[in-house]
DNA sequence: GATGTTTTTACAATCGATTGTAAAATTCAT
DNA sequence: ATGAATTTTACAATCGATTGTAAAAACATC
């Protein structure tokens, strides 16, 4: 099964491979009728491109790499379903790859990316990555690195993120509304600045109702389903208990929710919950957990989008930092007010 | 931000390029002393290798393609990270996209994935996909096709998947042993053999237990979570209520369980629930629902190290189809008996 | 028909790594 | 030291598409 090359459709036509290239892309210098012919003979010998030929003479691989800490995660296929619509539009490819929340693989990922030349890369960051070395080979020589979700501050990355401050605030906000007074926050890392900014948005609304921040009231862990159990035994053994909880995802304010509920602990007139992510999970669950909505699918297009416009020179380059709209949604477990 | 190439190593080491390209590949004609100064050259410089050219001339594009439907569910996003992992680690490269349940949109994937030279695809069928013409450019070139979970039957095409019929005749054997004598079952396209096969897995176990087939009792629909409120409202509708309900999937039964729910059906006394897949929800949902798990890393991880296998060229070639392990889980949704 | 214009096509080098083969360098035996 | 045997290295062609430039062909003008 022979491949068909520009030159057996030159042989064939008796005219150079140089004008069958050209007659294929449309080139002015080709005359109609010969372009015709050209492009009926490669129809009908069955000619397909070479892409690696034509990378390696342009110089260009035509893939952005991806990188993120897990795939299999609600957020996580939906940012990806975005990216994959925009890119695959804008004819690139994807190579995608995931850290496993360690900086170690994000590294190793970030090498086997430079070595395959991408044209760009979209990351969001490792739960334990605390600086961006091994970003520094792309942006020495100017492959776009854009960061979404788990961002890292660059002058020379742009970054897709919601407000963490504002939303955290505004959960905490209603929380308090809804006579909270002791609120436990319940996040991650605070290297990442998704986290220490809901915990500082989580502090602001504390302070702006006078309510003093409690050290005892922080439970930093991984977020994860196992996670929120041992959070609900630890808030279970506080000598007085709290009356609201804000978690920083929805994964795990579920499974700390069943745990206090499996102990008799009655959300929300004992304790108010809220999450954040709007998984679907937080429909089913009992009582419907309050949450931040924000869509993955819309944050893989917006940071897609931004990486074509950089790779096809748009005027773009002013454009640092891209704020996506979340709101807050209010649903039975933190309502403990009638309205 | 010129790049190095073999050539510069060459010059600067006053040896010829070819060595440098054998010196660099561990070639036993390269001298261990000149392999030594070159790796050592190669590093000094920030030499990388240019896998265009490397591919060019090799013939080889070093990636596996694949098609899914959706990569924003549960499963297939486990079933990604498993496919991931293996080629990573294989020192293949992925190119992703999705189908979004359209035999269309499935069809142009499978033309760029051609033109883009996959040495591998793999996939798992849309919705509607009724043949499989569109992979037969890849099958005429020997380039391997591999079917996972929504497979389809072709002499040349290895299949990952589950026994679908016999999970979907335990879960009917399950329910009946629960005591329920009229089961719907809600299911999606039965072209697909997942669904044909758990549809017949379900008359089986009917026929098992002299229970007549009703025709009345069979949903078909998209086995989304709006497919499931309809259903719930199409149950409500008969005549007479049925006392089991066996779902395809975990998304759609968990809609059809709250809905019912909400129309003060009692689960599992007046109707008892099985769905498949075992999503995370199912232990959120009120009351657990009873399952067929099995493992979407796995599958993908199964599919991956049986495309690679082939490109290695191991003796797989009699592997037609690999079926996978998957269990009854039971849990309270279904559970009306006590033990 | 000679000259000038414009359109159309061909030549040849290039992108960087690879590999069969020939040539050179080294080692060894005598 | 000489020739044979072996190790090490270099030459040159190849993979297929691209593109600047030169050459050829087609056409128009007087």
């Amino acid at each position: 099964m022979k491949e068909i090359t520009i030159y057996d459709i030159a042989e064939r036509l008796k005219i150079s491979a140089a004008t069958v290239s050209r007659g294929l892309k449309d080139d002015p210098l080709v005359n109609h009728k010969t372009k015709k012919l050209i492009v009926d003979a490669a129809e009908e010998m069955g000619y397909r491109s070479n892409s690696m030929a034509s990378n390696l003479r342009n110089k260009k691989s035509n893939i952005i790499g991806v990188i993120v800490p897990r795939l299999n995660s609600n957020f996580m296929s939906d940012v990806i379903a975005g990216i994959e619509k925009v890119v695959n539009d804008a004819n690139y490819n994807l190579f995608i790859s995931q850290s496993l929340e360690t900086m170690k693989k994000e590294t190793s990922n970030a090498k086997a990316m430079f070595n395959n030349r991408v044209e760009g890369l979209l990351v969001s960051l490792a739960y334990d990555t605390a600086d961006i070395e091994h970003f520094e080979p792309f942006i020495k020589r100017k492959v776009p690195v854009v960061f979404f979700d788990r961002v890292f501050e660059h002058p020379a990355c742009p970054q897709i993120y919601i407000d963490n401050y504002k939303a955290a605030r505004e959960v905490t906000n209603h929380l308090i509304d809804q006579g909270c007074k002791r609120i436990v926050h319940i996040t991650a890392n605070l290297l990442r600045s998704v986290y220490s900014e809901r915990f500082n948005g989580y502090k602001k609304a504390l302070e702006e109702h006078q309510l003093e921040f409690d050290d005892n009231l922080l439970i930093v862990n991984d977020l994860s389903s196992q996670a929120g159990i041992a959070a609900a035994e630890q808030i279970l053994k506080m000598p007085v208990l709290p009356d609201g909880v804000f978690v920083a995802n929805d994964l795990c304010a579920i499974s700390c929710i069943q745990t206090l509920k499996k102990h008799g602990v009655k959300i929300p007139q004992d304790i108010a919950f809220a999450g954040f992510n709007n998984d679907p999970t937080t429909c089913v669950v009992e009582p419907n957990l309050t949450t931040i909505n924000y869509k993955g699918y819309e944050m893989g297009e917006a940071a897609a989008k931004l990486m074509v416009a950089h790779l096809n020179n748009y005027d773009v380059k002013q454009m640092h930092s891209v704020v996506l709209r979340s709101e807050l949604i209010v649903r039975e477990s933190s309502l403990r007010k009638k309205n």
